[in-house]
DNA sequence: TTTATATTTTTAATCGATTAAATTATGAAT
DNA sequence: ATTCATAATTTAATCGATTAAAAATATAAA
């Protein structure tokens, strides 16, 4: 192993020269300069960052944690945390939660003993115990450490966000199908305690009010996204002989377990039954009908993320901000049969 | 910042103490391993992961190099390295070479700054150098540091590797075609230089020779599945009038370009032109039709590199191993259309 | 030449842990 | 009570960098 010291030897310099060289926060003459460049360059020396890490107290490490890396919507968020990640030249250290909240704590735990620059938390708090969780969650850092929330407001007064309006958008596409006709809406939500499941469930309930639509408790559905699957429960709604002429999935791999079900019992799609779902994940312009849906900006909330914790990196004083990034309704055959959809066969 | 020290005063004891409750390496009467805990408790103390990597130089982190981690590929193959990892517990710091030579190098250079315990790398190296350029890479690599090559073989006496034989399941997809009386196979490969691209081709001519089919250079196209794009391939073939009764697209996400294409000329498949890829990423299940294909077993791939990363860290003085894990036909209505296929909607 | 100033380089402390070696405490055996 | 073996604890060196502060050297002005 090459160290600083022998680079120094071979140069004929003290390791505070190589230091110098190496960092280029201090003058050096032209020719030390030249002298040490080539003792690194023929020593083959390769600074350990390890040790320059616990001395500036700094690892050029961003610490992430995603419920679960592994599903596609949070492999789009990892692509841009990446993105920005490796433009910024930081490296990142990636941890699933598996949606567990004892694990996320336990995760916080090691990316704090890894010292980590900052953290990015898509947290998987619970809706109804948000306030005492987050506040947990606050207790564990020190305040010296920048952490951001991906999806989720943990604490306005400490913690940067980057979101989306679930809400809003949830409305917006339940709006799409109410406009087309739809009546007695079928809603297959995630669980319910987790905060965006529970807003888009809400976004839902507002579009139906607003236009003077009954909320049915029998037209709502939770099923937990890890283990139960959509496409059970609409066979078994559809075997129950429930009635709806369409289905509101809170995501996409829920909508086309949907699609399959229905498909399954030659229920013709959107005609007697539309679908929708959430996210657009590419799958859903694959099957066929594709899925309207709306289109969540997750590169982008990955790299915003990235951004928003070195900048407070970088300047430990300013405030934490909120970072609401845009949706997009995209329309597709399972909501709208005359329109032409192709595949998406891009960045997969 | 809490450090040993202030635990140590805290308790009463010795830093040297602490270190030996933590590290349980060393006899600690109960009395004092409870005041202390009680210590790390109070203060809420965190082992400092840089300061103690520095000295027993080992940071419980396995870099990672992969030509494209977005990519559905290899997100299933870092599905299976964080698997391993996180059961073993390893961090793990991963990169995208984008398939550029020079930049996978320079993480090489960066690892070893970061000083992890073990690398895993899926190296781009070309085809045509081979011999040259694993060289490089060993040269840069100290044989301190375990390296597991993913997909390729670099260097049987320093570096073991997991690996699936291309050539060999090429052939036998090659073969299903030929069974089912296609005799003109139009080949689409990605970039000739990349290993496996090159082994799939191999298998490829291998069948027709074993069949006694002619190889026909027209009947062989190259893309570069970065910017190109197997849709224009066979979009363009199909307007040059070339004739075949077969698709085999190196990979799936090309067959499914090529199929997109062949859906949009109105060419029925399998009847007309049958088509097969590789890989089996999920959406070769969900496109109509789905995707005949070979199954590589991308998270165990990921698994397994990384067991035996870590079996090489522990064991420094053991020999590199070969690992080759098995592939599987998949056959699917792309190819075959009496099939009944369903969509596999686990695990994304 | 001398002195003052600016620039370059070195010395030495430091970051926060681990660990070999030295020291002290404990307890059993005589 | 003394001795000896063992267990528990502490001392102090160390890992490999960074960085004030001190020292050495170069440069300019008088």
């Amino acid at each position: 192993m090459v160290r600083m010291k022998d680079v120094a030897e071979r140069a004929g310099v003290s390791v505070a020269t190589v230091s110098n060289v190496i960092t280029g926060k201090r003058n050096v003459s032209p020719k030390v300069q030249k002298a040490v460049l080539n003792a690194i360059d023929e020593m083959d020396y390769h600074v350990n960052m390890i040790a320059r890490g616990l001395k500036t107290q700094r690892t050029n490490t961003i610490g992430v944690i995603l419920p679960d890396v592994t599903k596609l919507f949070f492999n789009d968020v990892l692509k841009g945390i990446m993105n920005a990640a490796s433009a910024e030249g930081y490296s990142i250290s990636i941890h699933s939660s598996n949606y567990d909240f004892e694990e996320e704590k336990r995760l916080i735990s090691t990316l704090r003993g890894m010292h980590v620059d900052g953290i990015i938390l898509d947290s998987c708090v619970d809706y109804n115990h948000l306030h005492e969780w987050a506040e947990e969650i606050v207790h564990m850092l020190p305040s010296s450490i920048p952490v951001v929330s991906l999806e989720n407001v943990l604490d306005e007064e400490s913690i940067s966000s980057v979101i989306i309006d679930c809400r809003y958008w949830s409305s917006q596409i339940t709006q799409h199908l109410i406009d087309q006709g739809c009546k007695k809406i079928f809603y297959i939500s995630g669980p319910a305690s987790l905060v965006h499941e529970h807003e888009r469930l809400l976004g839902y309930k507002h579009a139906l009010e607003n236009n003077g639509l009954q909320i049915s408790d029998d037209l709502i559905t939770y099923h937990d996204f890890l283990s139960g699957s959509a496409y059970e429960v609409v066979r078994q709604a559809l075997s129950s002989g429930l009635e709806f002429d369409a289905i509101q999935a809170s995501n996409d791999q829920a909508a086309i377990g949907a699609i399959k079900a229905l498909k399954e019992a030659n229920i013709k799609i959107p005609e007697e039954v539309a679908v929708i779902g959430f996210d657009d994940v590419f799958p859903s312009s694959l099957v066929t009908p594709a899925v309207t849906t709306i289109h969540v900006p997750r590169c982008d909330m990955g790299y915003q993320s990235v951004m928003e914790c070195i900048r407070k990196i970088n300047d430990e004083t300013s405030a934490p901000r909120r970072i609401v990034l845009k949706c997009k309704t995209i329309l597709r055959n399972s909501s709208v049969s005359s329109l032409e959809t192709s595949w998406d066969l891009d960045n997969w």
